[in-house]
DNA sequence: ATTTCCCTACCTATCGTTAGGCAGGGTGAA
DNA sequence: TTCACCCTGCCTAACGATAGGTAGGGAAAT
């Protein structure tokens, strides 16, 4: 664990993230659970805002890089798109857990600047990706396409809060299918 | 604030919590903004997720009255939809704030379950009263009604969680157009 | 005389954070 | 080669602040 020890606390910070927020965060469980003493933690990160802020910036260069790789696989935009809502899916099958961003968006008044600031990034990085596989997939044009983008990404999020509030995958699954029927995602 | 002391604290626990969460209500803040001290809550709520679960009530309670309200006002259903958005408009036009319910469902795995289930009523109000007003404007079939006013609940919702991360109506009032434009809202 | 409403005073638990120290490895000078 | 020095990574112990909650009493209203 020496040497892995900040990967250690980031991952398990981010998973604690997703179920309790950053207020949910603790330096005493977070130490207990990767095997080290509370005041260890400040080894690798200088405060509780550093580290947030780290967890988030974690999450969205993750999840950019994922959204990236899925592109590079699949070429088919469509089917992208279609594939796009399993990244919150999977979130939930994981212990009923929610997007990072959405939580910290909730929590976002009493987040320290650096927190919100990484945490707003990964809302740009989803819409970014979603407004430039929109345009491949000739569903939008280049000047609505961001506006479009954001709009399944808000819509998406609030599926997997509602999903969470009822523990029940199902509901996602069928909100995402409303989606489709309505025309927000293409069928 | 005698015999008001209950209504003040309820009034105050409401609007802290629209901003800062279950977790982020404190006794001893919410007693100076009533004028009483910390201890007198226990008087008027047995404990703190009593005082939570009053709150969650109160508020679905709240929303209750205002949509049946505005459906006897306005008896044309599809403008009352286009209305409908305008509930969580108020609140981010309120320092900000979030819905309630919407918040609740971020914290759902720290909630006592007496407040999820107040907290999830919430939700259930709106998808009713929306589900019935699809019919009444012939948007929906009776029989997937529920399916498309959950649809509606759950991205408006996840507008407003994004406009609050921007601090920013108008991202609210954009994200509300795009859902027009896509056919998730009527037009 | 009893209930209502609020008080002071205090409890225990937990929070982020700090001070200071200890063991081990690497490095440069003697 | 050896010794002094510093960095890394972790530790123990404690800090002040704040959390929800409790015990018991005072004063006013019924």
């Amino acid at each position: 664990m020496s040497t892995n020890a900040k990967e250690a606390i980031l991952a398990a910070a981010r998973k604690t993230a997703q179920a309790h927020g950053y207020g949910g965060l603790s330096y005493r469980d977070l130490a207990a659970e990767v095997g080290i003493k509370a005041a260890s933690i400040y080894h690798h990160f200088a405060s509780k805002a550093d580290l947030g802020a780290a967890v988030a910036r974690r999450y969205w260069e993750d999840t950019a890089a994922e959204l990236d790789a899925m592109l590079a696989e699949i070429s088919d935009p469509v089917r992208c798109l279609h594939r796009y809502p399993d990244i919150f899916r999977r979130s939930l099958e994981d212990g009923n857990r929610l997007c990072l961003c959405s939580f910290m968006s909730a929590e976002y008044a009493d987040l320290p600047e650096v927190v919100q600031r990484e945490a707003q990034h990964f809302a740009e990085v989803n819409i970014a990706w979603l407004g430039k596989v929109l345009v491949l997939a000739g569903m939008a044009e280049p000047e609505g396409s961001e506006a479009r983008a954001r709009a399944i990404f808000a819509a998406v999020s609030g599926a997997q809060l509602y999903a969470r509030s009822r523990s029940d995958v199902s509901q996602f699954d069928a909100l995402i299918e409303s989606y489709r029927t309505s025309g927000l995602l293409p069928a």
